[in-house]
DNA sequence: AACCGATGCGCG
DNA sequence: AAAGCGCGCATCGGTT
């Protein structure tokens, strides 16, 4: 795989160097380098702030799409190329996990960092169990959505899951105007919304996002407008902002999850405590203590599922390994115990029902 | 040679 | 009034 990415930016190099003016210095372009691509442009009359591919697709001149195309695949093939090099045991990759190596209580993963093998891309589907046997994947589903419904007490946000609905969705339809379809590319970018209202996004940061995700285009003072209209779906999502604002300005820089876990959040610019941070840290964090339950859970009932093997945990998903004829088994007793966790640390039942955990059973990590 | 900040991007 | 958050890694270009 890494051999048809390097014969494709071999060509893709070529391409931009055909278009791009000479080099006034050296045999061709780096264009890898920030400074010698702006030069590049500047010298063909386009002076671009920075290389970034959201940037670089809103100039007509084939050069830019050349050089966007090189850099997303050069990029791509670095990441992946040396991923796994070096690190194996026994056929397996072992990388460093810190259990505690973000701030919000998140695990952290280096070495390589198995959680951001990038996905669709068939990479994933290089993680595969031993002979005989699957992995079984279970993820907590809008898990910090959920998390949020808890922490705000939002009863609309309740009612959505109570009923089995689908927040991303219910977004993705308030500002697209119309209906929109689980697998419709709507509700992904409404995903980013709906984080980003979340945890206090302004309308400016708000109105980008919807001119690049949408081509929705609107003034500073209808992006404010349709922030509130979002924001007030969810009423104690508002109210809860309301508050966490109060303890920024009482200069209250702890935080807790609602397993009582602690954060000190960073000081924003003023050196009041970061409004943004105090948002989001129990809301992540929650979602982290939610995880990590599950994990002791897992570990304290090992013994009567000695055959699965803990493989990889991505924030809100829990790979294990198991013998094929174990996998409906090693299933039920994962979802059970994230399940149970969730409902445990929410404490409303309707956030951990059926829906709040997905598990699929492959032979690879690959969808 | 080792380290560092900036830039840009992969994942959640 | 205003403010998305959390990571790791490759690369460049400069300093120690």
């Amino acid at each position: 795989m890494t051999g048809e990415l390097d014969d494709k930016v071999a060509s893709l190099k070529k391409k931009a160097d055909e278009i791009a003016p000479p080099h006034p210095r050296e045999e061709t372009w780096n264009w890898n380098s920030p400074r010698q691509a702006k030069e590049a442009f500047s010298l063909i009359g386009l002076q671009i702030p920075d290389l970034k591919r959201e940037n670089l697709s809103k100039y007509e001149h084939p050069l830019a799409k050349a050089v966007s195309e090189y850099r997303d695949t050069r990029s791509l093939l670095s990441q992946v190329c040396k991923w796994a090099a070096g690190r194996y045991r026994d056929g397996r990759v072992h990388p460093q996990w810190n259990p505690a190596g973000a701030a919000t209580g998140r695990a952290s993963c280096t070495s390589p960092n198995v959680q951001s093998l990038p996905k669709g891309e068939g990479f994933r589907g290089c993680i595969r169990p031993g002979e005989g046997h699957v992995l079984v994947k279970a993820d907590l589903s809008q898990i910090e959505l959920r998390v949020l419904a808890a922490i705000a007490e939002d009863e609309n946000m309740l009612k959505v899951f109570r009923s089995g609905g689908d927040i991303h969705l219910n977004t993705a339809e308030a500002l697209a105007s119309r209906k929109v379809k689980k697998g419709d590319p709507e509700r992904q970018k409404a995903k980013a919304v709906n984080f980003g209202l979340s945890f206090g996004m302004g309308a400016k940061k708000f109105k980008e996002m919807a001119e690049r995700d949408y081509e929705v285009r609107m003034t500073l003072s209808e992006a404010k407008e349709a922030k509130h209209k979002l924001l007030d779906a969810y009423p104690r999502i508002g109210h809860w902002h309301a508050r966490e604002g109060l303890e920024c300005e009482r200069g209250n820089f702890i935080t807790e999850t609602l397993m009582g876990r602690r954060r000190v959040v960073e000081p924003d610019y003023q050196g009041k405590p970061s409004f943004t941070e105090r948002l989001n840290a129990p809301v992540q964090g929650t979602a982290a203590d939610i995880l990590k339950l599950a994990l002791a859970r897992l570990w304290e009932n090992w013994s009567e599922h000695q055959g699965a093997l803990p493989i990889l945990t991505v924030h809100d998903e829990v790979v294990l390994e198991c013998a094929a004829e174990d996998a409906k088994v090693t299933a039920r007793w994962l979802s059970g115990i994230l399940r149970g966790a969730v409902e445990d640390v929410l404490g409303h039942p309707e956030l951990a029902g059926e829906d709040a955990i997905e598990t699929t059973t492959a032979p690879s990590w690959e969808v």
